[in-house]
DNA sequence: TAAAAATAATAGTATTACTATTATTTTAAC
DNA sequence: GTTAAAATAATAGTAATACTATTATTTTTA
């Protein structure tokens, strides 16, 4: 994927980090070094220290960026729906017909993660496969309500949003744009995790993939023709 | 809910527990505790230690029965859906219709839990909060690829192959009757968890519940005539 | 009543998730 | 080019966690 525009930066709440990762060296590789590390080996065994060792630099400066690495996860997962809201504007910004719209949207939303070189110090793939292994818990905790009070999940809140609207848009008549625009994108993740680990509990794999899935879904529950696309 | 049959356990694969916890008086305390702890403070504030204090016993003796936390919460969760196969398949197993089957199980699969008597050391609401919360938590580790090899997710997968089997029975030309039917299961959780905390991206609320949602969903997809259940 | 089994008590360990302090290096300002 | 400020690194220390091991005590059963 390119991008036109030049240095676009994936703006994530300032409350989520002590220092702007975006702004250092140092910070750009505690994010590399950090995402590789998750992915790596879970985000259960990943330490501020085993990070520090990685990029030879200390533990005490690492957390002069975040509290804790409960927040790096939180940064992290913020970061992946900001970069994937700019996708699906980007994408969707210039279709007039609603129902390609909408196909095109949940494509961009349920699709494999591929590499974007905009972004050099992140392995989107890298991360996405965070986001689908780790990213609930960042809010199955018994901190959400503070931290949703807080901002924390603001991207993510409003990516659901714009796909919802894009559901109303279709069909104005359907009660439950809101849950099914959180249930495609939720849902995507774990069909991806069933795909890696439950394969008997999933109709998808390497060739039926998610996207035929959730478009085939909406198209049914929303009634649109499927005009083979 | 009432059961016919006496005396009924919820059997658990014997791989999970080093000693079956129904099998002794502290045992159930363990169980009955530890469900309360967990949905009182949260998986990750939850320690053998602090279970011992509140049973008055010993954090060594829990050791005795679970080999860890992890293991422990592998075993409620399990628990907790060979509870709703048994409540699923005796509240659809008379039934002939191959729609109202389905719509059946949904609605078991999906409404609100209640508390059952039958099992005097388990209280199911709670235990419903932890699964909400925290089940996730149960296979979204490291491990999971060997410890589903020694099955401790069976009771979960067949409990999925039940439902997609009905929906087979409905639509046997529906091409994703597994990812629907995990979808119908893992999104009612999640329908859930936004209603206490995300309300801005969900349709359900007190009087909307999930089942209205995902019984319409599946209507639609299957294309089954709303027949006014 | 003795033996076995279960439970409880105690102590100990490596690791985690930090905080605090001080030292060193890098950067920016004048 | 020096100085001050900011950033980073090093070191040490702490309470809690997630256990293991050993021994003592109580309960059950044969």
């Amino acid at each position: 994927m390119e991008y036109i525009l030049k240095d676009i930066k994936i703006g994530v709440n300032n409350k989520i980090y002590l220092k702007d990762p975006e702004s250092t060296p140092l910070g750009k590789r505690i994010v590399q070094d950090g995402i590789r590390l998750i992915s790596e080996s879970g985000f259960e065994n990943f330490t501020f220290r085993k990070l520090g060792k990685r990029i030879k630099s200390n533990e005490s400066s690492i957390y002069r960026y975040f509290e804790n690495k409960h927040k790096f996860l939180v940064y992290l997962t913020s970061w992946y729906w900001g970069w994937k809201e700019y996708q699906l504007v980007f994408a969707t910004n210039s279709i007039e017909n609603t129902e390609n719209k909408l196909l095109t949207a949940i494509e961009i939303l349920t699709k494999p993660v591929e590499r974007d070189s905009t972004f050099g110090h992140i392995d989107e793939v890298a991360l996405n496969q965070i986001i689908i292994n780790e990213s609930s818990k960042s809010f199955l905790t018994k901190e959400v309500d503070a931290e949703n009070k807080d901002g924390y999940f603001l991207i993510y809140k409003r990516l659901v949003g714009r796909l919802s609207e894009m559901i109303k848009a279709v069909d104005p008549g359907y009660k439950f744009p809101k849950s099914l625009a959180s249930m495609v994108i939720e849902g995507s993740l774990h069909q991806y995790f069933l795909i890696d680990h439950f394969t008997s509990i999933t109709d998808c794999n390497e060739k039926v993939l998610p996207p035929d899935y959730f478009k085939n879904l909406v198209q049914n529950v929303l009634k649109i023709e499927n005009n083979g696309r």
